[in-house]
DNA sequence: GCCGTTTTCGGCCCGACTGTTTTCAGTCG
């Protein structure tokens, strides 16, 4: 079982434990444990067989013997005995808004619900409004959240949110009621998918911005409104949540409100080991009388109070930043103004909306100094993919457009998306290949699989000379489709091996290679590109979110290609694979 | 269930809001 698969379990376990009204601390040390496990970068099976795994923060004697038998074997007897102990269905049923583990354990033993089906039944007899603790408000919110699981997935694509909580932002920035407004939580984060929106104000009036707040477009129906809290849900389905908070307040709120929850927990423990107490309020000294907060104008000035650099949005994940903050080791990450050009673009030729020419113009309005064209190859026949001779022609009509622009510090590649066959083949025979620029290889098909023929797959296409970068890497879809499965460890080392870059492919539903990888990446010597993948000209702004990607992955300027100049490009597409300069030229 | 140079036992981040209660538990982030 691998180590998602393990993870899965491990969060199951603390569900069933929270249901079963366990010390929650238990639970949440196998949630803890749970997505300590998702973020690893190392082979867990190397940890196992190294007897390492007790090096894991979080990680004692039991939560390792059950990590090490679900690895081993793929069975854990304590799981079983534990399934057996509460219906299955019950763990769905926290994900109802207003049902924690002691509702839902009250309807268990009360109702005999054991599924939403049953709770849907016993709401609509009226039942539930009976119970103790419950009344008729919590029956009808019940209701409604049975019916919001089936019309809304209940997670959404960074975009989505960023685009809902825009004109709300918009309107409270304006108003003169309003100090300060940003965007807080997982979407300043830039996490690639997100649940709500968490907006955050400062202002000497709350109680008149809640009323604004609940009133802007796009709020359909109000779900809390306090004095200095409310949530609404958006047209969108998307929910917002808006808390507000004065001008000494602000740094503070700001960083409570980014989270992640885990990043602040840390933040909070320091503060205690200072003799302080931090909330969205402030940063307290704890002995003696109550006192006043510590002044803090910005939050860098907060992490400087708890003896750390300060901590980008994107990287306050608790996955080793605040280590890195004490001893000054935090990367200086890349930016947008950083990116030069990119590649894997879509053009009419294929399946993309905008001509050759409209994409290079768009291009150019960006102030990029090169655009990569990269359309599908044959064997994508749904996506109108060329064939050798379209391909020839397309190289012919891409060098005419090159003319026109000379001397203009602009200029298209030729390149393919070319599809990486069931065996690890390429769709282009490499005397084709050979002509073009720049050759993105990517699987778009047969992406079940085992591990072990995916790799081989993957890591044989990467090694052909001709082929530049490797497309989207697992071909996950977020939201819908896992990726392949692959030892990424071994594809990523094959990569720097052959000197292949690797590509943070930036389509909203895509984000692929995840950012979780790309530490180990750079590590490994990989070199990335970040490519929007764009079916049209207004995509090319994908780029901008794969940039806050690239920070979440700790990605720096000098481990990105597209951020170096059109020349430095030119030559290192020109170079000989082999002879291919990774790191800072 | 995990953790520890103030601790091997007794902690484990902290506050707003709701709905149900007559002062607070549960949920949420």
């Amino acid at each position: 079982m691998d180590k998602n698969e393990i993870a899965v379990i491990l969060n199951e376990i603390g569900a069933i434990l929270d249901l079963l009204g366990e010390n929650r601390f238990k639970v949440i040390a196998y949630q803890n444990a749970a997505r300590t496990l998702e973020n690893l970068q190392e082979d867990l099976g190397q940890l196992i067989q190294q007897e390492r795994l007790g090096e894991i923060r979080g990680f004692g004697p039991h939560i390792q013997e059950k990590v090490v038998a679900l690895y081993k074997t793929g069975k854990l007897r304590y799981y079983d005995e534990l399934k057996k102990s509460i219906p299955v269905g019950l763990i769905d049923l926290l994900r109802i808004p207003s049902l924690g583990p002691k509702k839902v354990r009250m309807l268990w033993t009360d109702l005999q619900v054991e599924s939403v089906e049953d709770l849907k039944d016993r709401c609509e007899k009226g039942l539930v409004a009976k119970l103790g603790g419950f009344g008729e408000k919590t029956q009808e919110k019940i209701l409604e959240g049975i019916g919001n699981l089936a019309t809304y997935r209940g997670y959404f694509f960074w975009i989505e949110a960023w685009n809902s909580a825009q004109p709300i932002l918009e309107l409270l920035k304006k108003s003169p009621l309003v100090d300060k407004a940003e965007v807080g939580g997982s979407v300043r984060r830039k996490k690639e998918v997100i649940r709500d929106i968490d907006l955050l104000c400062s202002t000497e009036k709350p109680e008149a911005v809640m009323k604004l707040f609940i009133g802007s477009p796009g709020v359909q129906k109000v779900i809390n409104h306090g004095e200095t809290k409310s949530s609404v849900m958006l047209g969108s389905g998307i929910q917002c949540d808006l808390r507000c908070v004065n001008k000494d307040q602000y740094p503070f709120a700001l960083t409570y409100f980014t989270g992640s929850k885990e990043h602040n927990i840390v933040l909070r423990q320091r503060a205690i080991d200072r003799g302080l107490k931090l909330n969205e309020y402030g940063l307290f000294p704890v002995k003696g009388a109550p006192q006043k907060s510590l002044k803090c104008n910005e939050e860098e000035e907060l992490y400087r109070k708890l003896g750390l650099h300060y901590i980008e949005p994107e990287m306050r994940e608790d996955t080793g930043e605040i280590a890195a903050a004490e001893t000054g080791a935090l990367p200086h990450l890349v930016a947008w103004k950083d990116i030069r050009g990119t590649f894997h673009c879509h053009t009419t030729a294929s399946d993309g909306a905008d001509t050759l020419e409209a994409m290079g113009e768009a291009a150019r309005k960006l102030g990029w100094e090169y655009l990569g064209i990269a359309d599908h190859s044959k064997s994508s026949v749904i996506a109108n993919g060329l064939d050798e001779k379209r391909l020839l022609a397309q190289i012919k009509q891409i060098g005419e457009l090159n003319q026109r622009w000379k001397g203009q510090n602009f200029r298209l590649f030729a390149g393919s998306e070319v599809d990486v066959m069931i065996n690890g083949s390429l769709d282009f025979p490499d005397e084709i290949l050979a002509q073009l620029e720049c050759v993105v290889a990517s699987v778009h098909s047969g992406l079940g699989g085992d591990e072990a023929k995916n790799t081989a797959r993957v890591i044989k296409a990467i090694s052909n000379p001709c082929v530049t970068i490797l497309g989207h890497p697992t071909g996950r879809l977020l939201l819908s489709r896992e990726g392949m499965k692959l030892d990424m460890n071994a594809v990523l080392e094959a990569a720097a091996e052959t000197k292949t870059v690797v590509e943070l492919n930036c389509t909203p539903s895509r984000m692929d290679l995840d950012w979780r990888h790309w530490k180990s990446a750079t590590r490994a010597g990989v070199l990335c590109a970040i490519n929007p993948d764009a079916h049209a000209t207004a995509e090319l702004e994908q780029v901008r979110m794969g940039v806050g990607i690239a920070r979440k992955g700790w990605l720096t300027p000098a481990t990105i290609l597209n951020t170096r100049k059109l020349a430095e490009v030119e030559k290192f597409l020109r170079a000989p694979k082999s002879k291919r300069i990774l790191g800072k030229p």
